[in-house]
RNA sequence: GGGCGGUUAGCUCAGUUGGUUAGAGCGCUACGUUGACAUCGUAGAGGUCACAAGUUCGAAUCUUGUACCGCCCACCA
């Protein structure tokens, strides 16, 4: 017997103990049996609190995860990244600022213990947290101690690509983060919109016979200029192609070239040019035999390579002097505003400084083919489907890929370079060398490490045992569903297609589904920098993780953005905590009354129900259960949480708790016989709802659903069964007369709110209709009408006795009801009611004929539209002709 | 600059292949301590589906254009 439920539901102590519960009988462990269901997670950073975005997504990938075990697959989640990189070491970077020290003065050795204590340290914290928004918690486990077998899996697949050329090192602009003192990747330098000036320089031709103009955004870099380009067909600047200009402020003399990069449109047609510090010059200079003259230090301040007022000079200080000095000279031609876009670190967000330097790449062209194909022949499907043209715009464009880091805290790159000056090859290799392998020489490893995501897009095979071949791998790859951010599209996505079709010839997944991401009420990200993010921790405390799942979970469609209020919880959560409420309190009614055994609906029980039982109410409520079933697992098919969400709030509250819990009491308290019938329905309809409820809304649908009888004890809705739908419950005449029901109940409440009749008043009633199936189905239900319209007494017949003072409504079918309330009744007012009623039905009566009468209409449109059309037109008649003699009967005025 | 999405009730959003009297939640109004639930119940107000033209028997839904908002990509210095 379990406890009984408390009378107010308290999320809290319930969520905790049901994790440990679910843990301890490894609800989260792969079985091994079934048709294996793997899912992909990108987990948080280790070093970022959670935000409202791991709560999204942890919620969607939970969910179905959950709904594939209950269809009897077994699943894996596969945790996605580990905490080499840049955003652990700055957390850790910062806490050492903070002691007045730095990783400079620690080395490299302390520093990397360091960060490892940091790590190991906040793990509970991070697993706790994760728990809280509802990620299951073996899988969140595994993601710490992938990182071994991740540098495996790193160095294998380095040496591979370097056997197969596909690596390689070169001199190159790459993006440089002067804070972070590392090179970036291209997709880690976010463009941002900057306010910024266009100057126009003089630079004097060498004979001294003029002067070019050069544009630039960026005039302190014209210290390290070593030419002056314009376009080949440039007929204004044609003879100057080949000349000389002496470099203002260094006197530097630098030749004039022609190449056909330069736009004759933009700015003068002359650009100078800055090969150590623009990716464009870079270029063009090599064309031209250009030396580069790197004028920046790593923290982007001046080098001892310019003129002598200027050296140690931070770039953006540089730029006002430079211009000052120039301006000085009478140099300066023009300035204008300029909005252009500029990279950012996208950890700190400093401003990237182009840099000239020795890093590592991968060539990505060929990689880039294969994951192309695999969406052009729809192998890869993307949800939302457009994502998929800008993965496939992506891949056509791809560039190398920078992978170097100057971090310290990350996957070392596994080359070694022999120290042996005669020698002094560099040796890939698969394990530490000690020795150079041509010369035994002594070795030193590459000082830098590798891109977190380098480590990142091999996580589908690595964190399966790959290089190894292992059962996991032979069952679990590939898998199935990827769910993650759009933003990490290009990041991780994209490459990790890459990788498994290199590296195991076959995708890692097959479908990507990418979420919205999640922004306040002004559609700005949530972000810590500023300060509009909601803790989900806080939600999950104030309303529960149940809440907080339902809420994200009905508040995101496939592809749009989850837009929440940071500085009104109420206002987004409310929803969620009350529908929990009323699971609660509904279930608390129902185990109220369940005293016997409940009789089962189906099966070969001989105290099974039989059809010739059931109540009308009940009929309808299990067809209706039934189209649940099916809506809701379509919903799941299509990745459409928020219509399975939805679908279950409709029927649990609008048909279960609404009306045929109301309908049922009578049977309930013994008032009516049936008790048993109605117990064993409602049970079982409850039972289907909190079941597919359970992906969303897994901890209170555990707590009730353990407690419906005729589940074996130790049960977890985890493992039950994902309801079927059934043919046999289908039953469209017992929703249309149900409906009947609905309506009439719902005119007479109609009525006596118009009038005023207190709440407590019982009234009488009359329905008059020509329909004979209609009266015998509000006769036979009058119980119900009477009951739910609080009527002392109805009266059901093909036609109404006269009733002056009395209120009407007509139904769908035609039927009138009369709520008769003497001095109430305003006959004026009742007069002029039913005539706009008229004129409303009237208008949809005209307009209907107009379509009708329309031969191209029903020449054209399909029968079956046709037909639905003639019988509105014959309901809307009906009603207006009923309405008609009521006011005629009433001999209204007007 | 190239590509893509959005614009539906005061707010946040649904609306599956063109065929309903365009829906939900919150908010708002009126009434209500009916023995599961005031985290509730009943009834109600509120929308020319951004704008314009077109295709169609029929458009919130398809086409084109306009306006605004947003996203992705991009080496015009």
């Amino acid at each position: 017997m379990t406890a009984p439920l408390d009378p107010a539901y308290d999320p809290r102590g319930l969520e905790t103990s049901l994790y440990r519960q679910w843990e301890a009988q490894g609800a989260f462990q792969p079985s091994g049996r079934g048709d294996p269901y793997v899912i992909a997670m990108p987990p948080p950073n280790v070093t970022a609190h959670l935000h409202m975005g791991h709560g999204l997504n942890h919620a969607i990938q939970d969910a179905l995860i959950r709904c594939a075990r209950m269809r009897g697959r077994d699943t894996l989640w596969l945790p996605g990244t580990d905490h080499a990189g840049i955003a652990t070491q700055n957390v850790v970077e910062r806490q050492l600022a903070a002691e007045g020290t730095s990783r400079f003065d620690l080395g490299r050795e302390a520093f990397e213990a360091r960060v490892r204590a940091y790590v190991g340290a906040t793990e509970a914290t991070i697993l706790g947290q994760l728990r809280a928004v509802g990620a299951s918690a073996d899988w969140t486990r595994t993601y710490f101690t992938l990182e071994d077998r991740m540098s495996r899996a790193v160095r294998e697949v380095f040496v591979r690509l370097h056997e197969k050329g596909l690596i390689y090192r070169g001199k190159y602009i790459i993006n440089w983060c002067p804070r972070c003192l590392t090179a970036l990747s291209n997709e880690e330098a976010e463009k941002e919109e900057v306010r910024g000036s266009i100057w126009r320089l003089r630079y004097p031709l060498a004979d001294g016979s003029g002067f070019l103009v050069v544009a630039t955004t960026r005039p302190e870099t014209m210290l390290g200029d070593t030419g002056v380009a314009v376009h080949p067909e440039d007929e204004r600047y044609a003879a100057m192609v080949g000349r000389e200009v002496r470099l203002p402020l260094t006197g530097r003399v630098v030749p004039v070239v022609a190449d056909a990069a330069i736009d004759r449109e933009f700015g003068t047609g002359v650009v100078k040019m800055t090969p150590a510090h623009d990716p464009l010059d870079f270029e063009i200079a090599g064309r031209h035999g250009l030396p580069a003259l790197d004028i920046l230090t790593p923290e982007a301040r001046l080098t001892d390579d310019v003129p002598e007022p200027f050296r140690g000079l931070d770039r953006f200080a540089a730029r006002t002097a430079v211009i000052a000095a120039l301006e000085a000279e009478g140099l300066v031609e023009k300035v204008e505003p300029h909005t252009h876009a500029v990279g950012h670190c996208y950890r700190c967000h400093t401003i990237v400084e182009p840099r000239l330097s020795d890093q590592w790449f991968v060539r990505m062209a060929p990689l880039a083919a294969p994951a192309l194909q695999a969406h052009r022949s729809g192998r890869l499907r993307f949800v939302p489907a457009r994502r998929g043209d800008e993965y496939a715009q992506w891949m056509e464009g791809i560039r190398d890929w920078c992978i170097s880091r100057q971090l310290w805290w990350g996957h070392r790159i596994p080359v070694f370079y022999c120290e042996n000056p005669e020698c002094g090859r560099p040796n890939v290799s698969r394990t530490d060398l000690t020795h150079c392998p041509s010369c035994q020489g002594p070795v030193r490893q590459d000082e830098d490490v590798l891109d977190t995501w380098f480590s990142s897009w091999l996580v589908p095979f690595s964190g399966l045992g790959w290089p190894d071949s292992t059962p996991d791998l032979a069952r679990y790859y590939p898998g199935h569903v990827l769910v993650t951010a759009p933003e990490i599209l290009f990041f991780w996505v994209a490459r990790m297609v890459m990788a498994g079709l290199e590296f195991m010839g076959d995708l890692p997944f097959t479908t990507v589904y990418l979420h919205g991401t999640v922004r306040d009420t002004q559609h700005r990200k949530m972000s810590k920098s500023l300060g509009n993010g909601i803790d989900p921790l806080d939600v999950v405390d104030q309303y529960g993780a149940d809440a907080l799942r339902f809420t994200v979970l009905s508040g995101t469609a496939v592809g749009t953005d989850l837009i929440l209020d940071p500085g009104d919880l109420e206002a987004s959560f409310a929803a969620g905590r009350n529908f929990a409420n009323k699971l609660w309190n509904l279930g608390r009614f129902l185990l109220g009354h369940l005293d016997g055994p409940v009789r089962p609906l189906a099966g070969s029980d001989p105290a099974v129900i039989r059809r010739d039982e059931l109540r009308l109410a009940d009929r309808w409520i299990i067809a209706r259960c039934d189209e649940m079933v099916r809506e809701v697992t379509v919903a799941f098919d299509r990745f459409r949480l928020n219509d399975a969400a939805a679908a279950v709030y409709r029927f649990v509250w609008s048909d279960l708790a609404d009306w045929y819990i109301e309908q049922i009491k009578p049977r309930l308290h013994g008032d009516l016989p049936g008790g048993d019938v109605a117990r064993a329905v409602a049970t079982r309809t409850f039972d289907v709802a909190l079941r597919l409820l359970h992906p969303v809304m897994p901890f209170i649908t555990e707590t009730l659903w353990t407690r419906l009888p005729g589940h074996p004890p130790g049960a977890s809705i985890i493992r039950a069964p994902w309801p079927c739908p059934d043919e046999r419950a289908l039953d469209s005449e017992a929703q249309e007369h149900f409906r009947l029901v609905q309506e009439a109940v719902g005119a007479i409440r109609a009525i006596r709110a118009e009038y005023g009749v207190q709440p407590g008043q019982q009234v009488r009633a009359v329905i008059a209709s020509s329909h004979p199936r209609s009266r015998d189905v509000l006769s036979r239900e009058q119980d119900t009408i009477r009951r739910l319209a609080r009527v002392s007494e109805l009266q059901v017949g093909p036609d109404a006795p006269e009733a002056g003072g009395a209120g009407t409504a007509v139904l769908s079918d035609g039927s009138a009801i009369l709520v008769p309330l003497g001095d109430l009744i305003d006959l004026k007012r009742e007069c002029a009611r039913l005539r706009s009623e008229i004129e409303r039905i009237e208008e949809l009566v005209a307009r209907q004929e107009q379509k009708l009468g329309n031969t191209a209409f029903v020449t054209r449109a399909p029968a079956d539209v046709v037909t639905r059309e003639r019988e509105k037109l014959a309901s809307w008649q009906e009603q207006v002709s009923v309405l008609r003699d009521k006011r005629e009967r009433l001999a209204c005025p007007d």
